[in-house]
DNA sequence: CAAGAATTATGAACCC
DNA sequence: GGGTTCATAATTCTTG
């Protein structure tokens, strides 16, 4: 594949080589060129999540400043991620359990 | 935020919301409505942070299958967010551990 | 267990009697003796692993007053809990990456 | 916490652990043997730990094959784990939210 | 054995 | 700024 063989490189100069001028697109048996594409987007996606994250970030900051306690505001965003009935379900659950616990 | 949301809903309509989401915009004292948009910004921000997410588990499913070791690639991913001289210098004390405990 | 009559016993042993007779003892229809040893355990368990851990945690403060660095040295911890083999597999692998992306 | 944890162990112990891996108690300027002595107890405090839980692991199994609903069963331990008071203000505001809310 | 859930650990954020 | 809680990431274990 390559047009340049390394056998007659030295290792340093293979590795510049590899690094500056031509990052050899199966270097040590690899797909470079793939792998440098899989983490480029996998970074990518990262980024745009981190923005989300700040984002959501603000808006429980402005709920805190609102007066509403940011755990219990939590909490009701995992209620309603599930399906009422097993909300229902789990909350009959649990009551009956702290009864008999006498909770 | 209006206050008088009621003031253009015929009664039916009225008494409906009333009992089905909440017919008082400050019932308890809560601002209604504030945490109604809260809570709905949120949970649309975690939709598409969710969406990336399983981008993100997509190509790391790609990297599998072109045979690449997805907890080293994931690892690569880790190094690449840190400064190079901070990774130099971990590796240079793990090294120096590691040799003072005959690994 | 104990062979002495009911009105010698304090109350948790007498509850305990009771479920042993009669498996559904309480409100709601569970068996909440059963709950509550269940419980009980659980947590007795758990404050024996909060002390460990809390001991776990002294020793690292105690290795970076010594002046190590403790980040380096769990991954020490984590390195010796493989496979050697293991070990250098993914350190070939890592090399390998990194050096097709020119890291 | 002991500063000088070989004042435990005889001479013949500390000579056994320098002899088996690592004979040099300072190579590359570290004290190899104060590295050894603190992975070994965080260690050994890990094994404990795991075998904890491991137990509490057991009784959970226990408690759903009882028939209890093990996710609530742990819910309730969290609740206990509060103080009453703050369950109930807790539950208080998540009652608030939920209504204005209309759930 | 792969997918998903649950636990654990690391890193970030907040309060004191 | 240090310590503690909280969020995210990774590993582990279970289940289909």
């Amino acid at each position: 594949m390559s047009d340049a063989p390394f056998d007659t490189m030295d290792e340093a100069a293979a590795s510049r080589a590899r690094q500056e001028a031509d990052p050899d697109p199966e270097a040590g048996g690899i797909a470079a060129d793939r792998l440098r594409s899989i983490i480029e987007r996998v970074e990518r996606l990262e980024e745009e999540r981190k923005a989300l994250a700040d984002d959501i970030k603000d808006i429980f900051a402005e709920a805190k400043s609102a007066g509403f306690d940011v755990g219990v505001v939590k909490q009701v965003i995992r209620l309603r991620k599930k399906e009422p009935a097993e909300v229902e379900e789990m909350e009959t659950l649990l009551d009956l359990y702290r009864r008999a616990l006498g909770m």
